[in-house]
DNA sequence: GTGAAAGCGCTAACAG
DNA sequence: CTGTTAGCGCTTTCAC
């Protein structure tokens, strides 16, 4: 069986709108758009002709017009992960809100895509950007801000830059975990992390960690952290591979922080599997709070990121920008929260 | 402080080419889509001009004229589950990779703002549909048929209508499970469902439930079900809740098929507190192989939808439809395999 | 092989 | 209060 396409079906036009009601285009324009007031009479007359008509504006010629055509693109390294995609539904409920649609553009964590993209994107009819690309390519950003397009950037420090931000301090929410797991009286807290230099979260984390170290007058130890740069965010092997060969070496830390959630998911089963009970053995706690940090066993104590909150503080950043609204804040700082469940308790004695 | 938005550049048209080029208009147009043939000496001066001022073509405008905009839209119930969001990954390439762009409507299953968004966006300017909403309201998708917008109906049966689909037999699938099951010596398997009476997917797993169990002369024993209306797809606490219910009435499959496996996940913890060990006195199986059923404990066995795959497909069809192709295929049904990993045992005797 | 000009559907400036 | 008209940037006839 075969199956061609037919021709698109012609649409009618505000010309058609205007003769049915017998008015001019512009009366048309003006009632749909309340441009300019219009009596009652001659208003009833178009809404009737519209409606027997079923017309609906043509958005592109209008566009072509406004050179605006209310739609905003978010630039994402990854919508099929948990983390990205809950923050896009935030901001897919703004925009809709708002009367605006979305576009996605995912570069697949990969800095050449994502500079494609863009500047498929910047190919005209964007009103907006959400940059929440997981790189610090503060030039391809500059790009956009510099042709005076609106654009926040996501979850990515910009430094003194001028351009909006939204950012969860993750120092500050890293150095929150570690005296968290200090108060549990943990003194030997290792730290679980993957390996990217051109991540600012991951990095920014560490740096949390270490400070969070020092804040509480501990010494660090090298031996107490795995860096690996083999682990997966998309699995659970290659975390498990990592942590038992880290276990092998013997020096196992009272608690565990990772840098993110999934590797949690990892380190629990190799403990496990090392005959360790959590979380009377060895404490974990993660970072991201995801969803499937409430279905583990045990459940995922972890440093929630509100992430359809970041989605949505970030879309209504932009569409205040690109509507000409007066920005109070143009440095968004997001706060984090723990969220205690059972994968920490108090440190053994001794 | 305060910020707000300078006015938008204005960009260089293809008039500046022709100007900077010394060549007409049109000729800047023929090089650009390669409508004509144009002697290499005026192609090289306009691909310089175009170069020079880094010229990019409006697509607004050339949307007007032409009524395609290379934008196709997916109507989506919720992306940040990670099933939707895998599907939309698989789109989301093929339609990169044919150069189009992606655009986003997500009805948070509501079927009035299903209509509400689809409306939106048949306002002019999509080439094409792709109906993944977990709906089986035929109405909608008959309207976008109706006016010869290309449009393929993805994970939802339409019975014997003309609109392309793309689905994955869920019957048959749902028929191996208990196929698979029975070959592990279970003759009591139970099914674990939630009640949607409008998404046929659901339906649909639990008709092959029940034709499993006829097809291997297993009688059907209500007391052997759960369906509960309480269970959420976002947390596991109401699902450990109505197994904990379910166990407690005392008739006690040796193994459970879930119709997804996020119900896998509550049914494996209550199971495990109710002193039950997994899979050696109770097999789980469940339905998707959703990224954390390899991060469960025993890892989940599970029924592969393969949801990229259903994406990639789903746009192929849809993109050649767009541009004219034949269409071998009006019904592609996906394929589902077995992921065998630790939930499922050899049934106990006796 | 190239150019001139019409027109896609709309908004906005100008006229009345 | 309403109508006329220019023009957004492009593709596409029609002419040469």
């Amino acid at each position: 069986m075969t199956y061609s396409r037919k021709k698109k079906a012609v649409n009618v036009s505000i010309k058609d709108i205007a003769q049915e009601a017998d008015v001019a285009i512009s009366t048309v324009s003006n009632v749909i758009n309340k441009t300019r007031f219009v009596t009652s009479d001659t208003k009833e007359k178009v809404i009737n002709a519209i409606k027997k008509l079923d017309y609906r504006p043509n958005i592109i010629a209008r566009g072509l017009r406004t050179r605006s055509t209310r739609t905003v693109a978010v630039i994402v390294p990854d919508i099929s992960s948990s983390f990205f995609s809950q923050v896009i539904n935030g901001m897919e409920e703004i925009a809709r809100n708002r009367k605006y649609t979305l576009i996605l553009g995912c570069t697949s964590f990969d800095l050449g895509e994502e500079e494609r993209i863009t500047n498929i994107l910047l190919d005209s009819f964007i009103d907006g950007f959400i940059y929440f690309s997981g790189f610090d390519n503060y030039k391809l950003i500059k790009k956009i801000y510099d042709k005076n397009i609106p654009v926040v950037a996501l979850d990515k420090d910009l430094g003194e830059s001028d351009i909006p931000t939204v950012v969860t301090d993750n120092i500050a929410a890293s150095e929150c975990c570690v005296d968290y797991l200090y108060k549990f009286g943990h003194r030997k807290i290792g730290y679980i992390t993957f390996t990217y230099d051109k991540q600012t979260t991951v990095k920014k984390r560490y740096e949390g960690y270490l400070s969070g170290l020092k804040k509480n007058n501990l010494k660090f130890d090298p031996d107490l952290v795995l860096i690996s740069p083999e682990m997966r965010l998309h699995e659970t092997t290659s975390t498990y591979d990592a942590v038992r060969n880290f276990l092998k070496k013997g020096k196992i830390p009272t608690a565990f922080l990772t840098v993110a959630d999934v590797f949690a998911f990892g380190l629990l089963r190799a403990l496990k599997d090392e005959g360790f009970k959590i979380p009377r053995d060895v404490s974990v706690m993660g970072f991201d709070n995801i969803i499937f940090s409430q279905f583990t066993d045990p459940l995922l104590t972890t440093m929630k990121q509100p992430k359809k909150l970041m989605g949505t503080i970030a879309m209504n950043l932009l569409l205040d920008i690109i509507e000409g609204k007066e920005i109070k804040e143009k440095k968004i700082i997001i706060p984090t929260t723990i969220i205690e469940r059972e994968s920490v308790a108090f440190a053994k004695e001794g």
